[in-house]
RNA sequence: GGCCUUAUCGUCUAACGGUUAGGACAUCGGCUUUUCAAGCCGGUAAUCUGGGUUCAAUUCCCAGUAGGGUCACCA
């Protein structure tokens, strides 16, 4: 069925009316794979024919966003290429073409009637809970056809269509699904059933992949490919994304975001890949953090699912995760310097913040939270916190102190995690409880009930630190 | 209402008609541990219901039920 001696083309046909969220972008994130897989192109057109709709810099935002995430065309507004124009606003002349070839043909007419009318049919077929079909009402002698008015096409062959989808099989829907919808506005714009129609023809596209709200639709569409004589390229109808309550298809109005939050809530863009990827489909094995390449390498349409999947962000934490977690350490620290204030790009606190993010934007959480002041302001703290459960003062002194003396007689050089460990341990052995010793070292070092381990606090600060530290606890205890 | 379509742990999913129905997230427990995080080990948990077909049904067919989509001079 697929046509493996075609160059494939695929293209992602956003409109223009505000931004993107995850929806459009796992679209276009299956197309241009699925391009790229089969070394074919990959189209950004942009479908700005409502113009009452539009809004201003919605064309930027979806470049951003494509170009955030690491989907890059080959041919689009931007960048042209050989059937440019890539807006559909430009093309005007082009559905003009195929509309005349449409009224000579007798298969497009003049629409008579004004909005109210066809509005009042729909209504009357509504209240007798009747779908509605325009053709039901076609005028028996429209009038010559001129710019100004709404064009429509003319299905001849009412009739019960079938095709073939590539992720859902063989398809049919009644002959109700037919109806003779507007193929150029009054404003003179195409309406998408037309216009993508065209545009696809014209720029060779051998693959439509789309949300499947257009199964619906797709006998209109076929009756307009017969009616031009036009071969039908592969339908390739994606799943819904559902929002989180499983139910209901997730969109703008409930609580879909723009997709360049997740650019400045610190997610990676691969991990982005890796999590919508997953959303409709599944390579079935039992791997689930993969590269931009290894998803490419796997993805096929046989698996893409059927049944819609639901958007979890919990599982996009997760994915973040572990894509941090295989981050190259030069890429790593550069991640998270950029998040991070001048007085906390330290080099060692890397690995600390590191291990307990899941994305770079809950490092603001741990400024906000205090927990990084250790490393760049002087801790406060009561003496009480620096005792152990019921350990006493003189106890805790002795313990202390002896840490003192023992880290003052460590070299610069030797001041290591893994040597104070040793050390400390050993101490903290002959102690009642290993408590006795390692808490309050690390609230020392900390002032903070909850840190990361005295070992690497005290590697971190530094010799001269970790033991002006240690005495002014003793101080404190001493009072 | 017409047409189209979907149904496996709480969630996302895997399973040539034959599996103790597998994995991941979440959750719970344990180990590690001064705390937190991370890590390791383990537990709980699912085939919507009813009929068929078949030696055998999560898998094929039908119905029901429950979801989703669509019925624009929006895409």
């Amino acid at each position: 069925m697929e046509n493996i001696n075609k160059k494939i083309v695929t293209r992602f046909a956003p409109s223009p009316t505000g931004f993107v969220h995850v929806g459009n972008i796992r679209t276009a994130l299956y197309a241009w794979a699925y391009a790229k897989k089969n070394n074919g192109t990959f189209i950004l057109r942009i479908e700005d024919t409502d113009k009452a709709r539009e809004v201003e810099g919605s064309i930027d935002h979806v470049v951003t966003s494509l170009k955030w995430i690491g989907i890059d065309w080959n041919e689009g507004p931007d960048i042209g290429g050989p059937n440019a124009p890539y807006k559909q606003s430009e093309r005007l002349d082009s559905y003009l073409r195929y509309a005349k070839i449409l009224l000579d043909k007798d298969y497009a007419y003049a629409d008579p009637y004004t909005e109210e009318e066809v509005e009042a049919f729909r209504k009357k077929a509504e209240e007798e809970k009747r779908p509605f079909l325009y053709r039901d009402h076609r005028p028996e002698n429209p009038p010559v056809w001129e710019p100004s008015m709404p064009l429509r096409f003319k299905v001849k062959d009412i009739k019960s269509y079938e095709w073939d989808d590539l992720v859902r099989g063989h398809l049919k829907a009644g002959a109700e699904a037919l109806d003779d919808f507007i193929l150029i506005k009054g404003d003179g714009y195409p309406t998408y059933n037309f216009a993508h129609i065209i545009d696809d023809l014209e720029m060779g596209v051998t693959h439509i992949m789309r949300g499947d709200e257009f199964i619906s639709s797709t006998p209109k569409f076929l009756s307009l490919y017969d009616a031009l004589e036009i071969k039908r390229p592969e339908f390739v109808m994606l799943p819904p994304i559902m929002g989180a309550d499983g139910k209901k298809k997730l969109g703008k109005r409930d609580g879909a975001k723009d997709f360049l939050e997740y650019r400045n809530e610190g997610y990676l863009p691969d991990a982005m890949i890796n999590f919508l990827a997953f959303i409709g489909w599944n390579p079935g094995g039992e791997k689930e953090v993969l590269t931009k390449e290894e998803f490419i390498e796997l993805f096929d349409i046989k698996q893409i699912h059927i049944s819609g999947g639901g958007y979890n962000e919990e599982k996009l934490d997760w994915i973040n995760k572990e894509h941090i977690k295989r981050l190259p350490a030069d890429l790593l620290e550069k991640h998270i310097f950029s998040w991070l204030p001048e007085e906390l790009q330290i080099k060692k606190i890397v690995p600390i913040i590191a291990e307990r993010i899941s994305k770079f934007g809950d490092i603001k959480d741990m400024i906000n939270n205090g927990e990084l002041d250790l490393f760049y302001k002087k801790p406060e703290y009561q003496k009480e916190k620096l005792l152990y459960k019921n350990t006493s003062i003189e106890k805790t002194l002795i313990n202390l102190k002896n840490v003192l003396l023992t880290l003052e007689s460590l070299n610069e050089d030797d001041f290591t995690k893994e040597n104070i460990k040793i050390i400390l341990i050993e101490i903290a052995d002959k102690a009642e409880s290993r408590g006795d010793v390692l808490h309050p070292v690390r609230f020392a070092l900390s002032g903070l009930d909850k840190s990361p381990d005295p070992f690497i606090l005290s590697e971190i600060l530094g010799k001269t630190e970790t033991i002006n530290r240690l005495n002014r606890a003793i101080e404190i205890l001493n009072l």
